[in-house]
Formats: C-alpha cells, structure tokens, sequence
DNA sequence: CAGCATCCCGTACGATACTG
DNA sequence: CAGTATCGTACGGGATGCTG
C-alpha cells in the first residue's frame, strides 16, 4: 500500500521531475509526433523524451498512437484525464513566471518558452 | 545565466523535490515551530527537515524568527510571497486526491494529511 | 524515424551520531 | 530543542551507439 502525506506527493509523481510537466505542457496544445517534441523540449536526450513519455501515459495523461507504416511514425495527444491538468499546470506556469519576475534580475535568467 | 523551458520549471525548482511542498503547506496553516513540523511531517529526517526550510527561506517563502532562550526556540511563518502559494498548492493538491481516487483502488493507497 | 541497451555520474535523500 | 557533521546509497538524469 503506497502511503502520500498529501495530495501534492501526488501530483509530484505525476509532473513532478524534470521533463514530465514540459512534455505534457507542449501536448496540451495539440497532438505532436516524437521528433517534434524532440524539437520543441530544449536540450530533453531521446532517452529522457522516450522516458517521459512512458510515464505520462502509464499515468494515464497521454495516449500514444502508432501508424503502421514506414519509416514509423508515432504521435501522442493528451488523454481526457489529461486535460484536467491543464488549468493547474497554467497557473503553476503563471506563478512561476511571476515569481521569477520579481525575485531575479531580468539579466539574470531567461525563459525559453514564455507565451 | 540561468535559462528556464518555462514557468513550470521555476516553480518545480521552488516546491519541487520530496518535501518542501508539504512543508510549506503545513506552515500556511499558521507558524510552527520545528518540532511540530517535524512531528507533522511522516518519518522527515532531522537533516531533511532543516534543509527543507532553509530552502524555502532562502527562496523567500517563509520566514525564521529565534527567540534567545534556553532551551532554543524557533518559529517559522510563511510570508506574503509565500502566500501567494497557497491557492496553487491547494488546486496542486486538490487535483492528486481527485487523480488517486480515480485510478487507484481505495486499498491500494492512503493519504496521511487529507483535509 | 522511433525506440532500446549500456555505461556512467552527480546529487537528492537518508541513517546515525554529536554540539550548544 | 534546534541545528551540524559524516558517511553511505539509490536513483534521476545523461552520453553514446545500435536495431527495425
């Protein structure tokens, strides 16, 4: 029997991470192929996108389509549990742009992906 | 400089990680002093306990008052910007219970702090 | 193009014991 | 009671090369 504090040991696990959360950003905007959140996710290792990937939907958030044909083509969209996720992870977004912006120097950082 | 995918990264760096969230939401119910956290907290180590908080405090979310006493006292309280946590956190936390009730089974799993 | 298998490393986290 | 100091380990994360 797994055994959380609260509801956040929860959610951590689900977008907790370092990727989980981004990948899941990008999907929530559309269904994308592997090779272009490859693109999209600065810097991810295919074995960090593949990973990530695998977890978010044994987690139920995405689902994983294949085409079968070649050369293989895989393309991945968020599930309806999915969604759910997606006012929570805008205003973790939002918090988190805020609090950059008036705790650092504008020099200090920049965010790649602001919208 | 650093560089950040997007928001959601910032605020993983702030409450991300094993306990710092969970921390943080005892302190926004009202200040504590370290022994009760450490009793609220499930099984924290001392060591975990401290780095957690200076953490936090170094981020600016809480706020350390001593008192000069035998034997030592100290309180921890959240500040404003800590505050503005608090609705995140609680969504945060309100969508891991939602997500646990809907893919575990009730046996599998139990949550210590649910309100 | 999508994915897997190895090998590797830093660090987050933990157990334990000790100070003022 | 609050906090430090050490030491050890597990795991998240990464680099590289190979298959169908």
């Amino acid at each position: 029997m797994k055994t959380y504090n609260c509801g956040l040991d929860i959610t951590l696990e689900v977008v907790g991470g370092k990727w989980k959360a981004l990948i899941l950003y990008y999907l929530l905007t559309g269904p994308k192929r592997t090779g272009e959140l490859k693109r999209l996710a600065d810097n991810i290792t295919q074995k960090m996108l593949i990973q990530t990937l695998k977890e978010l939907e044994a987690n139920g958030l995405i689902h994983r389509k294949t085409y079968n044909q070649v050369p293989p083509k895989v393309e991945y969209s968020v599930t309806e549990l999915g969604e759910t996720l997606k006012p929570v992870l805008e205003s973790l977004c939002k918090w988190g742009e805020d609090y950059a912006e008036s705790t650092f120097n504008k020099n200090e950082y920049q965010i790649l992906n602001a919208n």
